[in-house]
DNA sequence: GAGCCTCGAGTTCC
DNA sequence: CTCGAGGCTC
C-alpha cells in the first residue's frame, strides 16, 4: 500500500479528492458489512480510513462533506426487512458432545417422565443442516410469509426471497388452514463452488463458506438476486398450526414430505440411545459425501404428547438435543498472555495467537478464563486438557467452542517460555489481586480507585440493556474517560452544560461535527427518563443482572420505595432486610451485595449524583382492576405440572401479585404443586390459604384479559 | 447437602 | 457460547 502524503502538505484539491474517496469506500464497506453479512475490509483498515478522514477534516474544516463518515453515529441499521414476531418462539437446542451426553439426555427424560429403563422410548435422529432456520407461514394453503429466526422471538420477513427457492412451494393442498413450516435454508457444495467461481469471475467477493453464502443470499434486498442463487430447503418441523399434523415427530416429518416439502432422507426413528449413537456414527461416515454441510445430528422425543409434557427450559426444549460433530481445529503459537480487567474487577487472561484460520474465520485471540484454566486443571485439580499448562511460545491446538468462541484444546508442543505467573497485582491500578477461597476468579481489589474498573462500569452503564445511549458506545466512553470528560455516570448528563453549547469542544475532536454532537446530546437527554429496572441494571451492582434488576423493580415499584428499603436494610437486619430476602429469586448473596452497595459511601454518592439528573419511571404496574390477586403475596411450591414455574410467576406478576419464595405470615396464597413439602406444612400451620395448581388457574382465569 | 435450573459475567469475531 | 455461582427444591 502506498503511503498517503502528510495532511499538512496537501492542497485543498488533493484533500477534497481523498475525502470523496474515503466517503465512498466507507459507505461501500458499511453496506457489505451490515447488509451482506460479509465485510469487505478488515476492522483495522476501516479504522485507518476513519482516522485518515478525521485528520483531513481537522486540517480542512471547510471541506467536510455532507455524506462524511464522521457524521454517521454508530452503524447504519440494516434496513429493508420488516419484522415478524414468531407466535411459537424459535428456540435453539441444547448440545451433546459425546456419547455419554446422549445417554445422559435419555436418562434425564426418563426421570422427568417417570419412564423406567426397561420401557421403550423412541427418538428421531436427523442431520443438523448447517444453514439458516426459516419459518414459512401458509394460510389456507397459500404461502403468506417467511421469517428468519432472528433472536428467536422476532425474525426478519424475507417472504419475497423465500418464494424464489425451488424447494418452497407457494401453494399446498391438504394442509391445516393455519400452517407454519420450519426448516433450514442451505446451499449445496456444488452450487457454492459454482457461485464463488462466478463471483470471482465478475470480480465480486467470494463467500467464506456455504452457510455465509446462503445467509447473504437470503437477505438480499433485491429478490431477483436471491432468485439467481441456488438455495435449497429442508423442512423438519411445524410451529404455529391450527390442527396437529400427526401425533409423532416421525409422522409429522412424513406428512411434510407428502405435502410437497423436501425432507432429509437420513431421518431415522430409533428405539434406544444405542441405536441413536449408531445412526450418528453412520451419518458421520457419510458426512463428506452428502454434498451439503451438516454440523451434527438432532435427536427428538418421537411422541408429541411426551414432548408436550417435557416442555421447555428457559431457552431450550427438554425433548430435543443437538449432538455436535467435533469442531474444526487449527494449530498456532501463543504469542502473549494479556490480563484484562472487567467491571467487577475480574482479571481475565486472554491468549494472543499467531493468526490462523479456523472454520473459515481468522482467529487471533482466545479466552483463557482464569488461573486454573491456564494451569490446565479444574477446581478439583483434575487435568482438563492434554499437554498441561499454557505458556507463551507453546504450539497449541485451538477450536471454536459452539463454532464461536476460540479456545485452546491442547498444548501440542511446549515452547521455551516460562510457566505463566498469574499476577498478584492488578495490571492497571496495581492493587492486590484477590482470589477468594473456593472461587475461580481473581479480582482487582481497587474498586472505584481502579481506572479499568471505572471504565468498564461506565461501558456497562451505557450498554444496550442499560441506558443504551445512542452514539455513546464502548469506544466513546474510553475516549471521553481518558480525556477526563467523564468519570462517573452523572458526568454524562452534565456534559452539555459543562461545555456550554458543547458543540465547540466536540467539533474540534476528530470525527465530530455539529450535527453528531447535537445528536449525542439529544440521545443523552432522551435517557433522562429511565425505567427503574434499567437504572438498577445499569448501576452494575455485583450479582444483579438484567433479570434480577427486573425482579427488584417489579417488587419495589418505584425508586423511592427501593432506595428506602435498601437504606433500611442496614447491617443485614430488620424487616426491610427480611423482606428483601423473601423475594423469589433474591437470596442472601444478592441481598448482601445490594445492601452493601448502598452503604458504601462512594457508591452511594455516585448514585445520589446520578439520580438528580433522572426521571425514574416506575415499572409499569400491571392493570389490576378485576384481578383477584392484586397486591397479594403468592408463593409457588412443589412441581408445577400444568404451566412452567417461570410462566406461573410471570402471570401472577402481570396480575399485580408479588411472588415470594418463602412462606411467612405475610404470605396470602400458597400454590402447591405435586410433591409439595415443608412449605405446604408451614403454610397450613400459619393458616395461609393454599390452592392446588388447578384452583390457582381457575382463580385467575378470565382476569388476564380484563 | 446434592442436584437441578437459571442467571451473571466474561469473551471472540462479525 | 460457556463457565461458575446463586437460588430453590427435596
Amino acid at each position: 500500500m502506498k503511503t498517503k502524503p502528510d495532511v499538512s502538505e496537501m492542497t485543498e484539491a488533493q484533500a477534497s479528492a481523498e475525502l470523496e474517496q474515503i466517503a465512498q469506500a466507507m459507505a461501500a464497506a458499511d453496506i457489505a458489512y451490515h447488509q451482506n453479512d460479509a465485510p469487505e475490509i478488515s476492522d483495522a483498515k476501516y479504522d485507518a480510513l476513519k482516522q485518515r478522514n478525521a485528520a483531513l477534516e481537522t486540517a480542512f474544516p471547510d471541506l467536510v462533506r455532507d455524506d462524511s463518515p464522521s457524521k454517521k453515529i454508530g452503524a447504519a441499521v440494516r434496513s429493508g426487512f420488516g419484522k415478524i414476531k414468531h407466535i411459537v418462539p424459535m428456540l435453539s437446542l441444547g448440545n451433546a458432545f459425546s456419547d455419554a451426553d446422549v445417554i445422559e439426555f435419555d436418562k434425564r427424560i426418563r426421570k422427568f417422565l417417570s419412564i423406567s429403563d426397561d420401557q421403550p422410548l423412541a427418538y428421531t435422529a436427523e442431520p443438523k443442516i448447517d444453514g439458516l432456520s426459516l419459518a414459512l407461514r401458509y394460510e389456507n394453503g397459500v404461502l403468506v410469509s417467511a421469517a428468519t429466526r432472528g433472536d428467536g422471538e422476532t425474525g426478519e420477513e424475507v417472504s419475497q426471497n423465500a418464494k424464489t427457492i425451488a424447494d418452497i412451494p407457494h401453494k399446498i393442498s391438504g394442509a391445516p388452514d393455519i400452517f407454519e413450516v420450519r426448516g433450514e435454508v442451505y446451499m449445496s457444495h456444488k452450487d457454492f463452488e459454482a457461485l464463488n467461481a462466478a463471483q470471482s469471475a465478475k470480480g465480486d467477493k467470494e463467500f467464506a463458506n456455504p452457510r455465509n453464502a446462503a445467509a447473504g443470499s437470503l437477505r438480499q434486498l433485491d429478490s431477483s438476486i436471491t432468485a439467481k442463487r441456488p438455495l435449497a430447503f429442508f423442512a423438519y418441523a411445524w410451529g404455529d398450526i391450527s390442527e396437529p399434523l400427526a401425533n409423532t415427530q416421525m409422522g409429522s416429518i412424513k406428512r411434510l414430505g407428502k405435502l410437497g416439502f423436501s425432507i432429509n432422507p437420513l431421518t431415522k426413528l430409533c428405539q434406544s440411545p444405542d441405536e441413536i449413537i449408531e445412526h450418528y456414527k453412520n451419518i458421520e461416515v457419510q458426512r463428506a459425501t452428502l454434498g451439503y454441510d451438516i454440523d451434527g445430528v438432532v435427536y427428538k422425543v418421537n411422541d408429541l404428547a411426551l414432548q408436550a409434557r417435557l416442555g421447555f427450559r428457559s431457552n431450550t426444549p427438554r425433548w430435543a438435543i443437538a449432538h455436535k460433530f467435533p469442531a474444526e481445529t487449527a494449530t498456532t503459537i501463543v504469542e502473549a498472555i494479556e490480563i484484562q480487567v472487567g467491571r467487577t474487577g475480574a482479571l481475565s487472561p486472554v491468549a494472543h495467537l499467531a493468526p490462523v484460520t479456523v472454520g473459515g474465520v481468522v482467529v487471533a485471540r482466545a479466552t483463557l478464563h482464569n488461573e486454573d484454566y491456564i494451569k490446565g486443571v479444574d477446581s478439583n485439580g483434575q487435568p482438563i486438557r492434554k499437554g498441561g499448562d499454557i505458556r507463551v511460545g507453546d504450539l497449541v491446538e485451538i477450536y471454536r467452542a459452539g463454532d464461536v468462541i476460540p479456545k485452546i484444546r491442547e498444548v501440542i508442543k511446549r515452547g521455551d517460555g516460562p510457566v505463566f505467573q498469574f499476577p498478584e497485582k492488578c495490571p492497571i491500578c496495581g492493587s492486590d489481586a484477590i482470589r477468594e477461597e473456593g472461587e475461580a476468579v481473581a479480582r482487582c481489589s481497587g474498586g472505584f480507585s481502579c481506572a479499568a474498573q471505572r471504565i468498564e462500569k461506565l461501558k456497562h452503564f451505557v450498554s444496550r440493556n442499560a441506558f443504551d445511549i445512542d452514539g455513546l458506545g464502548a469506544k466513546q466512553v474510553e475516549v471521553f474517560t481518558q480525556d477526563g470528560w467523564i468519570s462517573e455516570p452523572a458526568d454524562i448528563f452534565t456534559l452539555q452544560e459543562r461545555f456550554g453549547s458543547g458543540v465547540q469542544q466536540l467539533r474540534n475532536r476528530e470525527g465530530w461535527g455539529d450535527k453528531s454532537a447535537q445528536k449525542l446530546f439529544d440521545a443523552i437527554n432522551e435517557r433522562r427518563n429511565i425505567p427503574l429496572n434499567r437504572l438498577l441494571f445499569g448501576l452494575g451492582i455485583r450479582h444483579v443482572g438484567e433479570s434480577s434488576a427486573m425482579t427488584l423493580a417489579r417488587f419495589y415499584g418505584d425508586w423511592p420505595g427501593f432506595e428506602t428499603a435498601m437504606m433500611a436494610a442496614q447491617n443485614h437486619k430488620g424487616e426491610a432486610w427480611e423482606t428483601l430476602n423473601s423475594i423469589d429469586g433474591i437470596g442472601t448473596v444478592m441481598a448482601a451485595a445490594l445492601v452493601d452497595f448502598f452503604h458504601e459511601p462512594r457508591a452511594k454518592a455516585i448514585v445520589d449524583r446520578l439520580v438528580t439528573h433522572l426521571e425514574i419511571e416506575p415499572v409499569a404496574v400491571p392493570k389490576t382492576n378485576g384481578s383477584p390477586v392484586a397486591g397479594k403475596t403468592v408463593v409457588f411450591t412443589g412441581t408445577l405440572e400444568l404451566v412452567s414455574r417461570a410462566e406461573a410467576k410471570a402471570t401472577a406478576e402481570s396480575l399485580g401479585a408479588k411472588v415470594s419464595g418463602s412462606v411467612s405470615a405475610k404470605t396470602d396464597i400458597l400454590v402447591a404443586g405435586a410433591k409439595a413439602g415443608s412449605k405446604l406444612k408451614k403454610a397450613q400451620s400459619l393458616g395461609v390459604k393454599t390452592l392446588t395448581e388447578q384452583e390457582w388457574l381457575d382463580l385467575i382465569a378470565g382476569s388476564s384479559d380484563s
